[in-house]
DNA sequence: GGAGATGTTTCAAG
DNA sequence: GCTTGAAACATCTC
């Protein structure tokens, strides 16, 4: 499930673990999360080293043990558990981190997630980061120039771009586009400075609704939101109640409603 | 059994 | 060289 907002959520998880040592690191080492930076490494690269620091960077986390940064995308299906000394990991447990008193575990059923281990200093997946859409540095300027870049996306496939849009994805993309009551497959080229002002502001909302609600307290987004009637076959819209469609925009499944979001021509 | 699932990378085509 | 779109990745659920 894992978007701007779960991945806060995710990390939290994790926060009891700060100040403490890692005592054993378990890992399946044939898992396809570790393509990036084998078990091995990351065994060695962590044992004995004490937790000191938590970050999140759109979709992207990196945990701080002094002198070793790991780094970890949850993919698809990826969520981080506390789980307490003796758990026995099961079956899509593929990391975990012990510690005197708990366990650290990061589950991915599909493996689309990825580990990656770097020395002390600033990491450099984190070094190349965009700004994230909630700071300041996320303006409506850059937001316009990225608008004439891509003018020949749908604005669905538009918003799922990391380089600009670090943590959006299919669900806040498609929430966002429904607030502004924009068709997701209409081109980025064709809108008027105004409306790109109303995405940049919808954007800054939905994320810091989402990371107020799922990201701190770990609720799901309230009724009145796309969210809870997305999926749901026959789902309304909870503006006007009209029957949600579904299609695919750049090859992901999209919900929008048909009255809010009619395409302009 | 088949389709599809809240993501990213890679590669082909325009 | 740039952008866009589709396939591939692995497993589970409906």
């Amino acid at each position: 499930m894992p978007e701007l907002a779960e991945v806060a959520w995710f990390a939290k998880q994790w926060n009891p673990g700060l100040g403490f040592e890692v005592t054993e690191v378990r890992c399946h080492p044939r898992a396809r999360i570790y393509r990036l930076a084998s078990a091995t490494r990351i065994q060695g690269g962590l044992t004995g080293l004490r937790m000191n620091k938590i970050l999140t960077r759109g979709k992207q986390m990196t945990f701080g043990f002094g002198k070793a940064h790991l780094g970890l995308h949850l993919g698809m299906t990826g969520s981080l558990l506390l789980k307490d000394a003796g758990y026995i990991p099961e079956r899509h447990d593929h990391l975990v981190i012990r510690q005197s008193g708990r366990s650290l575990v990061f589950r991915d059923p599909r493996m689309f997630g990825v580990l990656r281990l770097e020395g002390s200093g600033h990491p450099q997946w984190l070094r190349s980061a965009p700004p994230e859409v909630v700071s300041d540095g996320f303006t409506k300027v850059a937001l316009e120039g990225y608008a004439r870049r891509r003018g020949g996306a749908p604005l669905k496939s538009f918003l799922l771009q990391q380089e600009m849009f670090p943590g959006i994805g299919n669900w806040m993309a498609d929430e966002i586009l429904w607030r502004g009551g924009f068709y997701p497959g209409e081109r980025v080229g064709t809108l008027e400075p105004s409306q790109i002002e109303t995405i940049w502001r919808e954007i800054r909302q939905v994320s810091r609704a989402a990371l107020s609600i799922i990201g701190s307290r770990g609720d799901d987004p309230p009724k009145s939101w796309l969210f809870p009637h997305r999926w749901r076959p026959g789902g309304k819209c909870p503006k006007d109640g009209a029957v949600l469609c579904r299609q695919k925009f750049g090859g992901r499944t999209t919900a929008w409603c048909p009255t809010c979001q009619a395409p302009q021509s």
